[in-house]
DNA sequence: CAGCATCCTGGGCGATACTG
DNA sequence: CAGTATCGCCCAGGATGCTG
């Protein structure tokens, strides 16, 4: 868990969702382990822009928040794996829909995106 | 726009969708007006928590990404209003979701948020 | 009323290295 | 294989004050 110092404004839904999904990898992780990609390092080859020391620590949020559980098998190796919970299941729709709506819009945003970053060059 | 070093990963939908909501009110400034709240006065009454100066950095962001367009009339004292764009309210129906599931699940997310924030501090 | 400039800081997140 | 500790960067966003 991360140390906030200062506690958030919970005003709305939309405050809460943003608490709860806030961390770079959250959705994506939510999405892959959803899709049964339950280890660890299986998630982190999936996501391999991300460094393992934030994967585990927005994993443990998201178990912290009840989004997702933990099991730790006691093997030589160590093997472990995540799975949704029945709340983290009920996240699914939605981030569903984000991603099929980036991804029908994939060709704009990309184009607005990068144009976005190149105008403060100029 | 901010300025951004380096180049974001845009790997799949999520990535597009997180730059472009990416800014602490930015789902809020499209929730709000699209509900009819559309001058920047109105705006920052709606979102106290927010400073004007920010909320005026990531309206300029919504409307790089083509998601809301903003008018302004010649007048005295001077007025502003933004709209929606076509493609912006295309994404009120997923911003619709993400509140809806925020307040079904209030109780429940307040007090495992709640919880995450005492963690640290033992 | 609307918007910009300046200064400052918190904390998210990456890199690396070490333990079991 | 899984997880933690340390270090440091960086930039989003708050506060304040000035312009038209």
């Amino acid at each position: 868990m991360y140390k906030r110092k200062i506690v958030p404004n919970l005003n709305c839904g939309l405050d809460l969702v943003g608490e709860v999904l806030y961390g770079k990898w959250k959705m994506r992780l939510l999405w892959f382990i959803d899709q049964g990609h339950k280890r660890p390092s299986e998630l982190q080859r999936k996501i391999p822009d991300a460094s393992r020391r934030v994967l585990n620590l927005q994993l443990k949020e998201l178990q912290d928040h009840e989004l997702v559980s933990k099991v730790i098998y006691p093997v030589v190796p160590p093997k472990v794996e995540y799975s949704l919970t029945a709340f983290g299941k009920s996240l699914i729709p939605i981030i569903a829909a984000i991603g099929e709506w980036g991804d029908n819009n994939a060709d704009r945003l990309k184009e607005l995106i990068i144009k976005g970053l190149s105008e403060d060059g100029e």
